[in-house]
RNA sequence: GAGUCCAUAGUUCAACGGAUAGAAUAAAUCCCUUCUAAGGAUUAGAUGACAGUUCGAUUCUGUCUGGGCUCACCA
């Protein structure tokens, strides 16, 4: 990589010059006027070294080793040293780009160079909404960027069958009268889930018998009463075919799913563990975790009634996801921002039961939500956008604008629901509109997509092959030359996705990935637009033909990191 | 009340402490016998308020204003 060619030249001149204690920085400049890279270095400097920073900068210049990798050093003011990397340089990175296989600088997040990324968490007997969503379209592309990056990734999903949510969903069927067994589509069973949820709910809260009735059913759930094990187990298993097709249609799926049902007997158990040991204390009934001294909330363990909480449960979660694949860096949970505190709680107190095996290994991602437009998301408002409602919407859409086949519709409509929230970083809360907010232009999954296949189609009526390409390895000179600033924007723009790649990483951005191959996308259309390509000299077409071979295969791979397909034709 | 996240064009979003704050969309005008116009070009528009740190602040700190979320037995 050139950047770190460039920082590694940096420490040394800034040894040579008598600079201690600075670790060389490198900025990737907004305007490309100012180079390739640049480094606010001399301006830092000029303290420690008491000189003015357009001198340092000279010094700097003067001492760094020539090599062909750079093609120029700027100096500007106030003491910017601008860097452009060689024509040489870029287009052998092009020709690797076109070559093999893109190879991306590794970034691990520890010496295992394993981790679980866990996301997803749908609840069985309720919506699998956009939330979810957004929720799954992140993790997803999250394992994606982590892998590319060099690391083993464990996809985990944590979904939850138990708890006052199911005894709800079941006190409404057994109050419905209604006979499952009419029931023949699994889309019929959702929905009817779905409203029988709404209905508990509304007892629950409207119906002091009912609310009494449901916490009973919640008891017999946990403790697999056979007189309702039958029903839980009939509907739990529709959820979780509709969520194995949910999975499927999203490009996703799991390595391990964790179930609440499997692991709160475990979670009971260390929790009264660790009450023994003062790890966790009684209040009024309940067992807690007294987060004072830390800075902390107090939260419930186990509850009044003698059931682990989602705290409790916790526990065992983290026990199972820490033991089922040997020692993991870091499990990055994939959760939204109100378990916060929660989050906390139970990463401290899985720290002060074994220090060594919890302690800074888990990570909250807090993705933010997406929000109506017009008011909150609320199953008690009944306002829930459930997300394949939502991408058949979309793909209506689609269909109207672009009349292309089935299976492309279908691609186009999944990515355009997924790129409009993974353009977005992850802290932003989405305020939807389904009018507005799946965008088929502009900055869009199918404007991406058309580019792909623009570049596909000039290929494909090209003599562009394997053995053109590797013609070209010795490419130079005459070309070089005849770079012009459009060609030079596109190049530029291929040689830094590497780097990108490692940012989103680094960052946990899958955005810095979208909005980089929206730029290229546009940078490429710009120049497809002033720049004939199949009609050009025959050095100059190679070139272009690489270059458009480039775009395609970037926007190819980088939409594969974000989750999303592309298509060869639209 | 305490904690936490947030505030950028009319709207929806970008911007590792750097240089002229980028896009999309909405509006106007222009480019189709075309390598896919599902595209491209031009014009206009923004950092909530006040201090501080810094050579330099949308970014860091403090106060204020306005929001979201959380703060004991839901998950």
């Amino acid at each position: 990589m050139i950047k770190e060619e460039i920082l590694k030249n940096l420490k040394i001149v800034l040894k040579k010059i008598g600079a201690t204690d600075v670790e060389p920085t490198l900025e990737k400049p907004a305007n490309s006027d100012f180079g390739d890279y640049s480094t606010s270095l001399p301006l830092k400097l000029t303290k420690q070294l008491k000189k003015n920073p357009m001198t340092i900068a000279e010094e700097i210049v003067k001492n760094f080793p020539k090599n062909d990798l750079i093609e120029k050093i700027d100096v500007i003011k106030p003491g910017f040293i601008n860097f452009w990397i060689s024509n040489v340089q870029l287009i052998n990175q092009l020709y690797i780009t076109v070559k093999n296989d893109l190879n991306y600088p590794e970034y691990h997040l520890g010496k295992n160079k394993k981790l679980m990324v866990e996301f997803a968490h749908p609840n069985t007997h309720k919506l699998f909404h956009i939330g979810h969503l957004r929720n799954i379209s992140t993790g997803e592309a999250l394992v994606r960027i982590f892998e590319a990056v060099g690391n083993k990734v464990i996809r985990g999903n944590y979904e939850g069958d138990v708890g006052l949510h199911i005894a709800k969903c079941l006190y409404g069927i057994q109050n419905s009268k209604f006979i499952i067994q009419n029931l023949k589509t699994l889309q019929e069973r959702i929905e009817f889930i779905g409203k029988m949820y709404s209905a508990g709910t509304k007892a629950y809260e409207d119906d002091p018998k009912a609310k009494e009735e449901i916490l009973r059913i919640n008891k017999m759930i946990y403790d697999r009463d056979p007189e309702i094990m039958d029903l839980w187990t009939e509907t739990r298993k529709w959820s979780l075919d509709y969520f194995d097709l949910n999975y499927k249609r999203f490009y996703s799926y799991f390595d391990r799913l964790y179930f609440e049902s499997e692991i709160h007997k475990r979670g009971l158990e260390i929790s009264k563990e660790i009450l023994k040991k003062g790890i966790l204390e009684e209040s009024q009934g309940a067992v807690v975790f007294n987060g004072k001294k830390y800075g902390l909330d107090t939260r419930v363990f186990i509850n009044s009634l003698g059931y682990p909480t989602y705290e409790g449960k916790e526990l065992a979660l983290a026990e199972k996801e820490f033991s089922d694949f040997g020692e993991l860096d870091k499990i990055i949970h994939t959760v939204t921002p109100e378990q916060t505190s929660f989050f906390k709680v139970t990463f401290k107190v899985e720290e002060l039961i074994d220090e060594k095996k919890y302690k800074g290994k888990q990570l909250h991602l807090a993705y933010e939500w997406v929000k109506l437009k017009a008011g909150k998301m609320s199953s008690r408002e009944g306002n829930i956008i459930e997300a394949n409602w939502l991408i058949d919407e979309v793909k209506k859409k689609i269909a109207e604008k672009f009349k292309c086949n089935e299976e492309t519709t279908e691609i186009l409509a999944v990515a355009s629901v997924k790129y409009s929230f993974l353009k977005n970083g992850t802290q932003t809360i989405i305020h939807f509109d389904i009018d507005e907010s799946i965008a088929v232009d502009g900055n869009s999954a199918p404007y991406l997509i058309y580019t792909y296949v623009r570049c596909q189609s000039v290929l494909n009526k090209s003599d562009f092959n394997n053995e053109t390409r590797l013609r070209l390895s010795g490419f130079d000179g005459q070309a070089i030359k005849q770079l012009n600033n459009d060609e030079s924007n596109v190049l530029r723009l291929i040689n830094q996705f590497p780097e990108i790649v490692q940012q989103s990483a680094i960052q946990l951005s899958p955005n810095l990935i979208a909005n980089y191959l929206y730029d290229l996308a546009q940078k490429y259309n710009y120049f497809y637009q002033k720049n004939k390509i199949l009609e050009s000299d025959e050095k100059i077409k190679q070139f272009r033909l690489m270059l458009t071979a480039a775009t395609g295969k970037v926007i190819k791979e980088g939409l594969y990191l974000l989750g999303i397909k592309t298509v060869d034709k639209m």
